[in-house]
RNA sequence: GCCGGUAUCGUCUAGAGGCCUAGGACGCCGCCCUCUCACGGCGGAAACCCGGGUUCGAAUCCCGGUACCGGUACCA
């Protein structure tokens, strides 16, 4: 049989870098050998579990470029794929477990096992369950069932020996078994644990590979022992390196942005989160950097994962967001900001604005790092500047500057053809005709023309405004400049 | 506490006994390009956690320590 892995999130909260991780990973590697991805919803613990969170996971996913064979809104021979809907399958497999002897009820309350554990604790013992409800006969069982208590269901967990995972990352861990205890597979309220249902539902689903975080290492054991006391075969497991936080600790709201829907309201491209998280912690072999989602499907396997834990770097990603931008077609760009410039009320939506904006986004494009920089970027080719930069103002609108923008604006009103190269021509010879350094005559223009001191070449992006822009821009400012007085801590 | 994992520049990493004077990338600094800002190019500072072994030889193997992370839940 072909390779399966699954990715199997907990609805709980939003997708954010570590868990996208995972699920790029499993992605990779299933398509990677021609196999098959199933997404399965661990929604077990009812408190945390959202509905809404599914839905944020799904859209993630699909945003990221990562498709599912198996799973929600795509269905699948093994459905359904939330674990909730699934709950017969789980007492199946307690029911085999009870017929053969290898689980049994418990009918300890959650506060008296609390009590116990603080007290083994404090004792400087390890906190396990004490296996009290093991022996139990027939007899005590019917007594505590008689006063209305519904059980708990646990492991028979043998003391002796050890269990080994042959882990795919890390190669052989070895466990003690007396290390683990008889723990729950199944509430009282008949909606099992995890280190259950992962189990059953792996087995059932046919998982080949399970292909998770490090936090689950060592509760590989206990779901070994649950696969042999059900007499089937392990998976492959394979334990990716965590991903964490500046600070070192799990990644968690408090870290600012860390959801993968927030790097996208950000104006962050998928291709670069995609290409970024495939990085942490695990690199090709030839050194690339720079990979799209097909580059990495074909050079991804398990055995370039590192073992390590990864910090992830806003700034790096930031990085390699504006080199993805660069190699979007400059329509392709405009196409994806569009939510970002309709929010800063720029043209967006017909087609002949579309093409204006496309036509000045090469202009820009090495200047950003991010969508949601793009309006800014370009804002000045379709609104005149409402104010001048400040230190621009004192600097390059000086006693002078008011003839200076006016022979200027003559001069770019004389040239016939307008365009770039008739700009730079037209602009170099009024500078050696009045003796100086063309960058007299530029830098002025430009604050004049963007109301900015930075920003693409000065005669690029006048062609890209038109004569007529530019020659009123210039009469602009020197108006203004001539109103408010030169050099006055103009512009603010 | 106990169990497990991990440990190379600030960060992501390459490195699977000699190729390491430890390589690349982000970030940082300098220079070049240049009308500014970017981009780009060039150069620089910056790391093998500590201690023992094994070996002719260790960043690489083994042991111990330390640090960090995870597990020790009727969370996943």
């Amino acid at each position: 049989m072909g390779v399966r892995v699954r990715y199997s999130p907990s609805p709980s909260g939003s997708q954010h870098m570590g868990s996208a991780r995972t699920a790029l990973f499993n992605w990779l590697y299933a398509r990677h050998h021609g196999g098959t991805l199933v997404l399965r919803i661990e929604d077990t613990d009812q408190s945390r579990s959202r509905a809404e969170h599914v839905e944020n996971l799904c859209r993630t996913m699909r945003w990221l470029g990562l498709d599912w064979d198996e799973g929600p809104e795509v269905g699948g021979p093994h459905a359904p794929y939330h674990q909730m809907g699934r709950l017969a399958h789980y007492q199946n497999a307690l029911d085999t477990l009870l017929s053969r002897n290898l689980a049994y009820p418990c009918y300890c309350s959650p506060d008296e096992l609390r009590q116990r554990r603080e007290e083994a604790r404090g004792a400087g013992l390890p906190p396990r369950y004490d296996g009290r409800c093991a022996g139990l006969t027939a007899g005590q069982r019917a007594e505590f069932e008689s006063r209305g208590i519904r059980p708990a269901w646990r492991l028979r967990v043998s003391v002796d020996g050890e269990t080994v995972v042959q882990d795919l990352v890390r190669g052989r861990v070895v466990f003690a078994n007396r290390t683990l205890d008889d723990f729950v597979l199944m509430r009282p309220d008949g909606v099992p644990t995890y280190n259950f249902a992962v189990v059953v539902d792996d087995m059932e689903m046919e998982i080949t590979h399970v292909l998770r975080a490090d936090e689950h290492l060592a509760n590989t054991p206990k779901q070994l022992l649950v696969l042999a006391a059900l007499g089937r075969t392990p998976p492959r497991y394979g334990h990716l390196p965590m991903v964490l936080a500046a600070d070192r600790s799990k990644l968690s709201k408090r870290h600012g942005a860390v959801a993968v829907e927030e790097f996208r309201e950000m104006g962050l491209l998928p291709e670069a989160v995609v290409n970024y998280s495939a990085l942490l912690g695990w690199s090709p072999a030839d050194g690339r950097e720079l990979l799209t989602l097909d580059e990495l499907r074909e050079a991804f396997d398990l055995d370039r994962v590192g073992a390590s834990a990864a910090v992830y770097d806003v700034t790096k990603l930031l990085w390699m967001n504006a080199q993805h931008l660069r190699r979007l077609e400059p329509a392709e760009v405009v196409r994806r900001a569009g939510p970002w410039l309709r929010q800063a009320g720029l043209p967006d939506g017909d087609p002949e604005q579309c093409e204006r904006i496309t036509a000045v986004v090469g202009l820009v494009r090495e200047r950003i790092q991010t969508l949601a920089e793009l309006p800014a970027a370009v804002a000045y080719f379709f609104r005149d500047p409402d104010s001048y930069d400040a230190a621009g103002a004192r600097k390059f609108f000086g006693p002078g500057a008011v003839s200076l923008l006016r022979l200027a604006a003559e001069r770019v009103e004389a040239i016939d053809p307008f365009g770039e190269p008739e700009m730079e021509t037209a602009y170099r010879r009024l500078a050696e005709e009045q003796g100086v350094k063309p960058a007299v005559f530029i830098h002025p223009t430009r604050l004049a023309l963007t109301g900015r001191t930075v920003g693409p070449s000065l005669f690029a992006l006048a062609a890209g405004l038109g004569k007529g822009v530019c020659a009123r821009r210039l009469r602009a400012a020197a108006d203004w400049i001539a109103a408010s007085g030169p050099a006055v801590d103009a512009g603010d």
